[in-house]
DNA sequence: ACCTGAACACCGTTCAAGT
DNA sequence: ACCTGAACACCGTTCAAGT
């Protein structure tokens, strides 16, 4: 008789993004997940085609849960930068790793749609998708340097943050209305 | 009698950084390294602790080069920027290396001394490192999300650069000035 | 049908032994 | 002094064999 299934491709996920988020890249072996799911390696085999796979899935529910939560801060553009920068603060590994070559591009298209929205509100549907390219290179990049611990020079990286949000917002009003 | 030695510390970093910007970070192994430079890998622990001591110094060098770019652009701020995506389009792997949380946040602090250098000079000393930091997360946020193939929605990536860079100094130059 | 033990290839790393 | 063969631990992956 066929033989009731012993886990779900939700709870290699989870537990995939649980190793991640504890030891980094190297900790998320294919025996680790398989161990936390109460299965061997060979079994994951079932459900992703080898580990790459996984660590795509893993980006892509990173990138959907993040998705989720710019829809619910739209369109306020200081709260989505919070939120985004909430996010990655709480999952650097998984926020990392969306921006990977290998895996990632496809992931973050539909996330992003509530930031091209919210800037669309500001700079109207010409300069939206440039402007929406601004924004979260800024804030990406700020944060992956933040993470990193690339900050080194001292200063107060929160005042930094909300410098760089308020000087772009100048330079968007400035350059999409009249200017004075 | 004392053995000539038959590499270099150059030698290893140079056939490292020829690895990983051909085949990512997985070609670069201590064996491969180590057969570009006609040895064998248990040779290189040698020179270096182990191959994370070995990236570092791949980014270091990497970090170095790009200083020397920026150092000859300063202070023109278009410039920095234009060096600055053609030095990631050029060895994409090498850039990504660099803002590797476990490898390179020292490596980097004097490459960026001629960017903020060149925005001290656009919007005073009291914000220069607000602005450096507001100008290079979004330089290096482009450059990652173009490099990973993340602007995937079409438009023109040159203008949208461009476009990023106008109204960033657009909002320095609004916010350090007297207002209208 | 699903799972696994055993096996293979490959990698990082160590160290005693070579020259 | 420097280098290396051999060995060890560990990982990704495959597959025939179990239930």
């Amino acid at each position: 008789m066929p033989t009731p299934t012993r886990t779900t491709n939700e709870a290699v996920v989870a537990a995939a993004r649980e190793l991640l988020e504890a030891g980094g890249p190297a900790a998320l072996t294919m025996q680790a997940v398989a161990g936390r799911v109460g299965v061997r390696a060979p079994s994951l085999y079932k459900r992703f085609q080898d580990r790459d796979a996984l660590l795509a899935a893993v980006a892509s529910a990173t990138a959907d849960e993040l998705g989720a939560r710019f829809e619910a801060a739209a369109p306020d553009l200081p709260q989505l930068a919070a939120v985004y920068r909430e996010f990655a603060h709480r999952h650097p590994e998984a926020f990392r790793l969306i921006f990977t070559a290998s895996v990632a591009p496809m992931a973050l298209q539909r996330s992003v749609e509530p930031v091209i929205r919210t800037v669309a509100g500001m700079v109207g549907e010409d300069h939206a998708l440039d402007a929406a390219r601004l924004v979260t290179a800024w804030a990406t990049g700020f944060l992956q340097l933040e993470i990193a611990g690339a900050f080194r020079l001292g200063g107060d990286i929160d005042a930094a943050f909300e410098y760089g949000l308020r000087t772009l917002i100048a330079g968007l009003v400035a350059g999409s209305g009249r200017e004075c």
